[in-house]
RNA sequence: UGGGGCGUAGACGAAUGGUAAAGUCACCGGUCUUUGGAACCGGAGUUUGUAGGUUCGACUCCUACCGCCCCAGCCA
């Protein structure tokens, strides 16, 4: 390796994948798929898949096929399948116009079905589901009620001629039976400690309208009879699935050898779990439905779409499914890993802005009534080439509640009464006055400020122990402002307490709606999905819910607060 | 129970028989600072699930055990 090379530590599939580019295996093609199914909305577990079927082929300058696996025509939607095209795309990843549906190989497979009863190796079958259950020696329980695998037992429809299933499949096609009545299964061993193995079912009877194939189809395939041969098809090289697919390999590797045709490989990786969040269609889907939160792109949602809308940007979410890396083990990865990778590059990358959220007015009795002048401020003191623009003062400003204590404890910095502190990009001010109304609630600040100090440097040379960001207060523009926090109060939303649906680790304060915010002028132009950092609070996002009069932001997170960690610990 | 997997610091994850185990997040301390941010410097922590075995030498090979996850849909 060359001296300036830096190390990178390659995962298991990577390995594979280089040994076999390296060895000449399929001509040294590198050829993978993402394949959803379009019965949701993709989350950061695909990005995952996306970014190591993408980033694999990228490495080794091959191709990636997008695939609808839309094989269940109850569960389809078109509307999934726009909205995940345009969430991988947001992603950053591009198909080339490689766009597949298994459903436009219905016909090959169902020739491929015919063949197989040809060799023999695939019958017509009139079990039940209950009974295919029973025979095939599933949920077997002993006296202890412990589950228990006896083989099973052979259908009795399992030697049926040739004939008869050629002659039986035909009419399943021409929907000669109701649904679920029949099913054409593969003949293979009903015996196979492995239940996936024994006689699977490959096509069903289903009288559903498919959204792309009208009612063509009766009967439709099942996952296992697809999938293998979608990717032969294709040419898939390196067929990319999550763990819970590998008892599945078998029976891939199977149906492919039975019809003699391309073998792709399937390999699987450990699905990603986050904590503070659920990362399954199932929950999430129940999450929109039952309306605890507001959409499919809630920013509080670990969807691209909610991430999205919160502000995280598709290179944080790269990043983050680099560092993670690719194994096999099941683990849960601290959310504070992405939020690392998000504020690694906002920061980078954000215009830095002021916005106050829970204000409390400052009055400069030293500056002139009705007088104002605009302020330099830097854009981003990380990029300079982001310039600087102009920030108006007056003679009232508003300054965040926090950033004050009237008897401040030692390792408090801020503002208090008698004490020097600098305005970001304006002046040294310091507090002579407190005002109180008649709850005692602190109402405004009364202060001086220095003149020689503008733009926030003294000329003498004092230093103050603390920079302030406000905003003029004729000046500012009042927008709401949500607050995102996690949406579960445990890192495993699962871990239930006694007798308690897991919804009841839902945060009741996973969004705090703030009206009260003030931000510079400017920020009511900003476009939605416009990200800036609010100085000292955090990244925030502008939301497609503003209106020209009321600017609504998202904060995609906040920043570190070392100063939260002092009170914390007391 | 059968079958398939997995087990390296709080979390993720390298190390592919050879200097008593990389890196990242988190954590702790410090420098610097017109963001108590960022950056930079430093620190702590595992002895590699357990017990045996092979070997000059094992996270890496073997055996047994323990724990966790997945399947048992005519879902994917």
């Amino acid at each position: 390796m060359a001296e300036n090379e830096t190390y990178q530590a390659l995962d298991f599939i990577r390995e594979i994948v280089k040994a076999d580019v390296e060895s000449g295996k399929n001509d040294g093609r590198v050829h993978t798929r993402f394949p959803p199914e379009p019965n949701g909305y993709l989350h950061i577990g695909h990005a995952k898949a996306i970014c190591l079927n993408f980033g694999l082929a990228e490495e080794y300058n091959g191709l990636t096929n997008l695939r609808f696996d839309d094989t269940n025509p109850t569960k389809e939607k078109d509307e999934y399948v726009e909205a995940i095209q345009d969430d991988i795309h947001w992603l950053g990843f591009d198909w080339a116009g490689r766009l597949y549906y298994a459903s436009d190989y219905f016909d090959q497979l169902y020739e491929w079905a015919v063949e197989l009863i040809k060799k023999g190796k695939a019958y017509v079958c009139d079990l039940t589901d209950e009974e295919m259950s029973e025979y095939r020696g599933a949920n077997v329980f002993n006296e202890e009620g412990k589950r228990i695998t006896p083989p099973g037992k052979n259908s009795p429809y399992r030697d049926r001629s040739v004939e008869e299933n050629l002659d039986l499949f035909e009419r399943m096609k021409n929907g000669e039976f109701p649904d679920g009545a029949r099913t054409l299964r593969a003949r293979i061993d009903m015996a196979h400690p492995n239940l996936i193995m024994r006689d699977p079912v490959m096509y069903r009877i289903m009288r559903k309208h498919h959204f792309r194939q009208g009612d063509k189809w009766l009967l439709y395939p099942t996952y296992d009879w697809t999938h293998g041969q979608s990717d032969s098809i294709e040419g898939i090289t390196h067929s990319i699935c999550d763990v819970s697919f590998e008892i599945h390999r078998p029976l891939y590797d199977w149906f492919l050898e039975a019809l003699e045709i391309y073998h792709p490989r399937q390999y699987e990786f450990g699905r990603l779990n986050l904590t503070y969040t659920v990362l399954s269609k199932r929950y999430l889907r129940q999450l929109v439905e039952d309306g605890h939160v507001a959409g499919w792109d809630d920013p509080r949602l670990p969807t691209l779409r909610g991430m999205r809308r919160r502000g995280y940007t598709p290179e944080a979410i790269r990043e983050f499914c680099r560092r993670i890396g690719i194994s096999k083990s099941d683990g849960i990865v601290e959310i504070q890993n992405l939020e690392h990778c998000v504020r690694e590059h906002l920061n980078k990358t954000a215009p830095r802005v002021m916005a106050v959220l829970d204000p409390i007015k400052v009055v400069i009795t030293n500056y002139p009534e009705g007088q104002s002048e605009e302020l330099d401020a830097i854009n981003n003191p990380e990029d300079p080439n982001a310039g600087t623009r102009q920030v108006p003062f007056s003679r009232e400003l508003y300054i965040e509640r926090d950033d004050f204590m009237e008897d401040p404890p030692k390792k408090f910095f801020r503002l208090a009464p008698g004490r020097e502190v600098r305005l970001r990009y304006a002046y040294f001010i310091t507090c002579h006055e407190v005002v109180k109304n008649e709850n005692g609630e602190i109402v405004e600040l009364r202060c001086t400020y220095d003149p020689a100090t503008r733009g926030g440097d003294a000329p003498d040379g004092r230093k103050v122990k603390a920079t302030l960001h406000w905003v003029s207060a004729p000046h500012a523009a009042r927008a709401e402002v949500r607050l995102y926090d996690y949406l579960f109060t445990r890192e495993d939303p699962m871990n239930v307490p006694e007798g308690e649906d897991w919804k009841a680790n839902l945060n009741p304060r996973s969004v705090v709606i703030n009206r009260e915010a003030r931000l510079e002028p400017m920020l009511k132009d900003a476009e939605p999905g416009f990200r800036c950092q609010f100085e000292r609070l955090g990244y925030f996002c502008k939301d497609p819910d503003s209106t020209p009069d009321t600017p609504v932001f998202n904060r995609t997170v906040a920043l570190k607060d070392s100063w939260k960690k002092v009170q914390d610990k007391g």
